[in-house]
DNA sequence: GAACCTATTGTTAGAGA
DNA sequence: GTCTCTAACAATAGGTT
């Protein structure tokens, strides 16, 4: 039914209109909450083509109080601690870019792990990876196995406190980095897998997995 | 785990740094997007005693602008079309009054009608009811039965096509009119009933109800 | 238009690192 | 204190009347 609102002009005047009224209440009573539970200072003015009169928050004294301070200040003692649109829109931009960067290391450090279990089962065919998915693919399997035989090593040592056992497998977030344009068509196109890996991997690996039954693979794979 | 906000300042001096902070933030992007997709220009002036000097948007020029546009009108002119916090919290508080009545008016007719309902299963005793209940009990009554022999009528003459019946119940937002304090626990208090009448009422009104099983009266009690 | 409704998106309180 | 997370709450886009 609803759509997410892109954040342009509408083109629609009614619409416009309406989303308008709407947005005002919202915002003044955002306005009147931050006031109320922050104790501070702040004042709105908003001036629409829809009233010929600028439409002001909390009282014209109000805002007369709280700009008169604003004009105190210098000119430099202004500009300090301003937010002006310009930055602010940037430093939205640069915020998002920042999470997109951070989805797409994670999405293709999932990829890599699933591919890895996919190799595990014997499933994959790793003659269509490229240099650098060969090498991504080679350290987490290091990784893994440098893991699963430490585990090996204290399951012999003592069969029953599994209590300090480390986790089989690492947090996406995290381990390998990387940072190319590792999005989930590209990922179906090149390796050709299904996310789907339930069975154990292997006798031996199923073995280990007593413990924490993490083994399995899920799919990570993240959107904005 | 998150309680709903209480609207007034918050005590704990952490707390609130850390809630103006974060709806500092939201304010912002609100009033970002309404200037973008409404096309009007706003400014937004916050005096915080975290910051030497306030915070503006869109910048200074900007809010100088939007002020100057303000500064320009008489003080007749600014006080039309304005809203003052005290105004302001007024409206909010009628409003939410406003919708309180509503609430307890349909509450209210939700009772009658539950309780019409229990008295043809003969479950009720009338003996307890004021006299405010009882007038408007029968003049519900006095709907329903009109209603039920409309019903009867139409049924009589067409057996086949129950296209236009009328409803059986009305909507309990409308009918009755009455706005004193009927709350649930009072209607369990003193009517002593079970929100319970999936059953056919008699034989007679079940064999009506079969055009559209609407008899049986759901539990409509409303809260904010 | 204005007033209401509700599925959906957006904001944020509280907790944890 | 700052950053991150997420369930819970609030705002609102797009309908309907």
């Amino acid at each position: 039914m609803r759509k997410k609102v892109k954040l342009s002009l509408i083109e629609n005047a009614t619409a416009r209109r309406k989303t308008f009224l709407k947005r005002k209440e919202g915002l003044l009573k955002k306005v009147n909450e931050l006031v109320t539970l922050c104790d501070v200072k702040a004042c709105a003015v908003i001036y629409s083509p829809y009233q010929s009169t600028p439409e002001v928050w909390p009282s014209r004294e109000g805002v007369e109080e709280v700009m008169s301070k604003f004009m105190e200040c210098s000119v430099g003692e202004r500009t300090k601690n301003m937010v002006d649109q310009e930055g602010f829109v940037c430093q939205s931009i640069a915020q998002e870019n920042e999470q997109l960067n951070k989805l797409h290391e994670e999405n293709r450090n999932s990829q890599i792990q699933d591919f890895m279990f996919g190799c595990l089962e014997g499933k994959m065919d790793v003659r269509h990876l490229d240099g650098r998915d060969k090498g991504d693919l080679r350290s987490l399997f290091e990784k893994y196995l440098s893991v699963v035989t430490q585990r090996i090593e204290i399951l012999t040592k003592n069969g029953e406190s599994s209590s300090s056992l480390p986790p089989l497998i690492a947090d996406a977030a995290a381990p390998i980095d990387l940072n190319q344009n590792p999005n989930v068509e590209e990922h179906e196109d090149i390796l050709s897998m299904e996310n789907n890996h339930q069975e154990p991997v292997t006798a031996r690996l199923a073995a280990l997995t007593i413990a924490d039954a993490d083994v399995s693979a899920p799919n990570n794979t993240k959107t904005l």
